[in-house]
DNA sequence: CCGACCATGTAATATGTTACATGATTGT
DNA sequence: ACAATCATGTAACATATTACATGGTCGG
């Protein structure tokens, strides 16, 4: 039941048509959310028939209709008590990380690319990222500074500002540490590259590659300084 | 189609009934798949049907019938292509995120038990794994071990091992970084209620609040050290 | 003999993805 | 006029969740 209280979120900081939402997922709420315009526009009928939100029907041009949504008194009750509610987490599933594992058949161009990847993934995110912490910061956000602007105090204001702030910062902590493990990850590739003096990419299957040294222990691979340990 | 890939990467360490797959997903490979009977049994019968897996059917007790599945040369391959392709990532979805963005009511408890929750998710997550972990460096997993042994050389078995620390290594990290954004955010939240006077928990709608400091702009989260700004 | 666990199944429902489909507007 | 983008819709399919359903084994 996601969905529709990320719709419902994201028109409590202001009214926008389905279309507006749908651009919406691929910037802004998309980077905790996402969905195509095949489950937006028939949800919007669905909380509309609920009387969680509703529409004005808009002409633009001659001809074309659209429909700007609001959300209503009752939609902003239901959205503050889900929010409001514990956190709760889905089963995890990580396709990368069971390529990972399975990917262990001496294929190591494969797990270079794979690292690789990885580390670019994460630094692409973490740039979008934080053009977008930047964009809050810098008070330039529309939708967000209405929110602001429609709190009753100016504690607030401040507090609906910082629950951003700190979610997006988050997010940034998040994948500057998946970029340093793909760098963790790369290191150790190239020890044990070399160790086993791999110069295709590929471990032989008939045991040609040098025998193990006796530093064997200390190939296990290391993920960044743990300060727990 | 990453659940007959999980289903067929499981197998690949080793034959098992579909029961068998159902309870490692409470566990082991549960930490990166998860699913239901409901789902596994059916896609068991299917992998059969399509020649990537087969089956022996095993009489336990008197009458109770089990069937043990083994991957066929053919799953075989077709793990092993699919796992050496680059890694995908999925669209977001982050409900944790969505709910603490939109639970900025003014409710102060609620974010509290969210962020501690949050924090205990994490450090059960990064407890068991570790446990977990321990487990494989100790060389005391079956499965894992049964896979290492029945890799064609020394370095093939080494960099199976290697592999899985790197994913477990990775995910406990992970939760360390969540650990920490929760702890620098009930830290935030106590500076947050200092700062504006609360003592029930609720920020006051009629502005009763102290007024703001001088100091209003110290007042952002700060997430962890950040060693890349 | 009874409760905990082994072992498998189906059905209904919800959610998510991909493809197919249509037409208007705006700027060049 | 043409392309890019605005704007909305449906259908088919894949995947995931929850519930309902059945019966066997094993140890105390």
């Amino acid at each position: 039941m996601s969905l529709e209280h990320v719709i419902l979120g994201w028109l409590s900081t202001g009214p926008g048509s389905g279309y507006d939402l749908v651009r919406a997922m691929d910037f802004g709420v998309n980077w905790f959310w996402s969905a195509p315009h095949s489950q937006i526009y028939p949800k919007l009928r669905d909380l509309e028939e609920r009387g969680l939100v509703e529409s004005a029907p808009t002409v633009v041009g001659e001809r074309l209709e659209k429909r700007i949504y609001s959300i209503t008194e009752e939609g902003r009750r239901a959205v503050d008590s889900w929010a409001g509610g514990p956190p709760s987490y889905p089963a995890n599933r990580d396709v990368e990380r069971i390529k990972l594992i399975f990917g262990d058949t001496g294929d190591l161009k494969a797990l270079r690319v794979h690292f690789e990847r990885h580390h670019e993934h994460y630094r692409q995110r973490r740039d979008a990222m934080r053009a977008f912490l930047d964009e809050v910061d810098g008070r330039r956000h529309r939708r967000i500074e209405h929110r602001i602007a429609s709190r009753p105090t100016e504690a607030h204001g401040e507090l609906t500002l910082a629950v951003r702030e700190l979610a997006y910062r988050g997010d940034i902590a998040r994948a500057e540490n998946e970029m340093s493990w793909a760098r963790d990850a790369l290191e150790w590739l190239d020890r044990f590259e070399e160790k086993w003096g791999v110069l295709n990419g590929v471990l032989p299957l008939d045991g040609s590659a040098t025998p193990p040294s006796e530093t064997t222990v200390a190939m296990m691979p290391r993920i960044s300084p743990d300060p727990f340990h």
